[in-house]
RNA sequence: GCGGGCGUAGCUCAGCUGGUAGAGCGCCAGGUUGUGGUCUUGGAUGCCACGGGUUCGAGUCCCGUCGCUCGCCCCA
């Protein structure tokens, strides 16, 4: 084992892992482009202010899990630990908030210095779905349709249940939260010690604890749906409706709570049973509140973000690895002639390779190593006639083939 | 920040109540100087995570450290 490791919670992506990997990022692309969605990419750091106004009050827990650092200016920048913050301080910046709506996709790291366990690193990737400048529940259910199509065409969607929720209005949520400290006061006895924390600082918070008793206790607690304006009750209805119209299965989930203040009416998460702690897959909401926290006028936005980490182990058909064609020479005085060959087919779209060094023999298991699909055999008698013995690695057969046809043949 | 499990070859792992390091796969070379994959013969590879302790003797027992992993907390 060496020395040098990679740093704790980060990992390298290499063969099937990157496989994987970017075979999510290309189908989450193709998808959400279908939808209308354009990809933006934002730095992966930013000045602090951008994060941790995203944040609000609760930014003393959070910052604690940022990775921050002093640039040699003194400015205090931070390795983005999420997508959304970044691109709705780009809509401010590029004076975007005057050509509305903006569809958005992104994909790429994301930082934040936690405990790793399994789906959870301290280096991680997502891809990201923003619908901003539309207030309307249908700009809702679109969204949540693309990122249900991309979980369908990543072929796991049958491992994954979408949970919808509303988290309401301004009003519906100060009620909502007076009633909840309400309840939860009257049966602090039976509370968890993690969920008498929680219920100074983040009340909402208990209704999605692990804890057995508090799991009881939360099953008689008031949902939301008793205090919701007649707006927001409207709002949540047509969700539903337009969900049902996109042909969107989901169930409701009235635990399904959200910590900030910018978010507000739709909250959703499609969630796995396959992935031990860490169920969420897929994750967003409506978020109404946060392009003017980064300084633009008041902006209605909904969106979501997708783990690839935590995508990637629910993956059952791994993209296969690449079989190249393998171009085998046959002699020094073949060597030259080979490499216009291997141009040729190279520049025809076909993936082509030649060994550096070796006869037939060992360019052949090297070209079976590294899972070529054919050989295309160049001796100096195959030159002079302007043929090439092509063997195909599937079936062992081997036949003649003039250098002309190569490319079609090896299509 | 807290708790459980685990660190032996490139990988997956075995190694008993302490006696001086193993297998499979992979890798390298030969059997074949114009034919891979199959078969066959041979070969290389380890600070047994690190440091200390007990012992005539430690991969094995004890303590500490580090790392990995699963969970709690947190989850923007």
């Amino acid at each position: 084992m060496s020395e040098l490791q990679p740093v704790r919670g980060t990992r390298d992506l290499i063969g099937e892992d990157h496989r994987r990997h970017q075979h999510i990022i290309d189908t989450a692309r193709r998808v959400s482009a279908s939808y209308g969605l354009e990809e933006w990419a934002t730095p992966i750091f930013e000045d602090t202010r951008v994060f941790s106004r995203s944040l609000g009050e609760s930014s003393d827990v959070v910052t604690k899990e940022m990775y921050s650092f002093q640039d040699r200016g003194g400015d205090s920048l931070t390795l983005r630990p999420e997508g959304t913050a970044g691109v709705c301080r780009a809509l401010v910046t590029n004076g975007l908030t005057q050509a509305l709506p903006q569809k958005v996709f992104y994909a790429g790291p994301m930082f934040r210095y936690e405990r790793p366990q399994k789906g959870r690193y301290r280096q991680f990737h997502q891809i990201g779905a923003e619908l901003i400048g539309t207030a309307e529940p249908l700009a809702d259910a679109e969204v949540i349709a693309c990122g249900w199509d991309i979980l369908k065409a990543l072929g796991i969607a049958h491992d994954v249940v979408l949970e919808v929720n509303t988290l309401g209005d301004r009003d519906s949520r100060t009620a909502y939260r007076a009633a909840l400290i309400d309840y939860f006061t009257a049966h602090q006895a039976g509370l968890s010690e993690d969920s008498l924390a929680r219920l100074e600082r983040n009340p909402l918070r208990i209704l999605d604890s692990k804890d057995e008793g508090d799991r009881r206790i939360n099953a008689g607690a008031p949902t939301i749906h008793a205090h919701l304006t007649e707006a927001a009750a409207a709002f949540y209805a047509k969700l539903k409706d337009y969900l049902a119209g996109f042909g969107v299965p989901f169930v409701e989930n009235p635990s399904i709570v959200r910590g900030l203040d910018y978010y507000g009416h739709t909250a959703f998460e499609f969630v796995t049973s396959r992935l031990g702690a860490q169920g969420t897959v897929m994750g967003g909401g409506r978020y109404d509140g946060l392009v003017e926290e980064m300084g633009g006028p008041p902006t209605p936005a909904v969106g979501w973000a997708a783990g690839i980490e935590r995508l990637s182990m629910l993956l059952a058909d791994v993209p296969a690895a690449p079989r190249p064609v393998a171009v085998v020479p046959v002699g020094e005085a073949a060597e030259a002639p080979a490499l216009a060959v291997l141009q040729q087919l190279r520049h025809a779209g076909i993936r082509a390779e030649m060994a550096y060094r070796g006869n037939l023999k060992r360019r052949l298991e090297r070209a079976n190593r590294i899972g070529a699909r054919a050989a295309v055999i160049l001796g100096e008698t195959e030159i002079a006639r302007g043929v090439a013995q092509v063997k195909d690695f599937v079936s062992g057969a081997q036949q003649e083939v003039p250098v002309a046809e190569l490319p079609t043949r090896l299509r």
